[in-house]
DNA sequence: ATACATAGTTGCAAGACACAACTCTGAGAT
DNA sequence: ATCTCAGAGTTGTGTCTTGCAACTATGTAT
């Protein structure tokens, strides 16, 4: 076990170099669009109406930057603002069709892409990918659900 | 295997968001080192002699960036820079023993960490992680060797 | 009414990076 | 020799992303 461990070092470390880049790549052709930009979208895909601060903490960043963040997209028109009625200090971010349109466009580049890469790797490499990554998240995030 | 595929967009973009922080969290106490920075003593500890441009390649940085990243660490005392007897045109950065020390500190806390991960884990899970990691950057980079 | 908490905004400042233009060194070709 | 050209590294500059602190606006409780 210290086996694996030892690799793990090295190993991370790779996959922090390689998957940002591997995943940025083309995955937008057109538009710049940030990281954080495509993760927000990614996170509105699948749950519309968030709050700012609520897409903050799914993303990891500061309320600040997220409202900026968010401003942009709006202004892209990748989705939409509005004013929660019932409490109209906080928004209700939706996606727009455009924004749908935009992310599930990169789902399928990356998509595309993961279909090379599995063709590249066997079947036991592929399982193991599915079985340990899933779980990797699951325990660096200390234990709580994505 | 579209199950696994679909599964995958959402995986890496959450290993993207979330692996940076936890690597670097905490791993070097008391000084303030990037991520880059990091990566370029971890690529120093284990192959002396590199040239800039070589390290540049390594980290997928532009020269003028590992320049500043060189100087900085330089001043830092984390490593050494040295013209080629044989060709004055590039360095040979070494890391010192400084340089080493800080960077095995920081794979011990990693080395911990993982320890904690592993713990959370099954032991299925660690088996498909140790095969599927390294197999998913193989194909990653295409198919170079790491 | 007053005080307090919460959501979001804006004015900074810092850090990491790329691009372009530069210097310095070396290797041919004439 | 020297002229030219390529490669390694540096520096100037601008951009992008982010955090922190101070602000506004809205809602809640006493």
């Amino acid at each position: 076990m210290g086996h694996g461990a030892e690799h793990l070092h090295h190993l991370l470390m790779d996959v922090v170099r390689t998957a940002e880049f591997a995943l940025m790549e083309h995955v937008v052709p057109g538009r710049a669009l940030s990281m954080s930009q495509l993760l927000a979208l990614h996170e509105l895909d699948h749950r519309d109406g968030m709050s700012q601060r609520e897409l903050a903490e799914r993303l990891g960043l500061e309320k600040s930057s997220v409202s900026r963040l968010v401003a942009d997209l709006e202004s892209e028109g990748l989705l939409t603002r509005e004013r929660d009625p019932d409490n109209r200090r906080l928004y209700r971010l939706e996606i727009t069709a455009a924004g749908r349109r935009l992310h599930r466009g990169a789902a399928d580049v990356l998509h595309g892409r993961y279909e090379t890469w599995a063709g590249a790797m066997t079947a036991k490499e592929r399982e193991g990918l599915a079985l340990g990554l899933p779980a990797l998240l699951r325990v660096m995030r200390g234990g709580r659900a994505g």
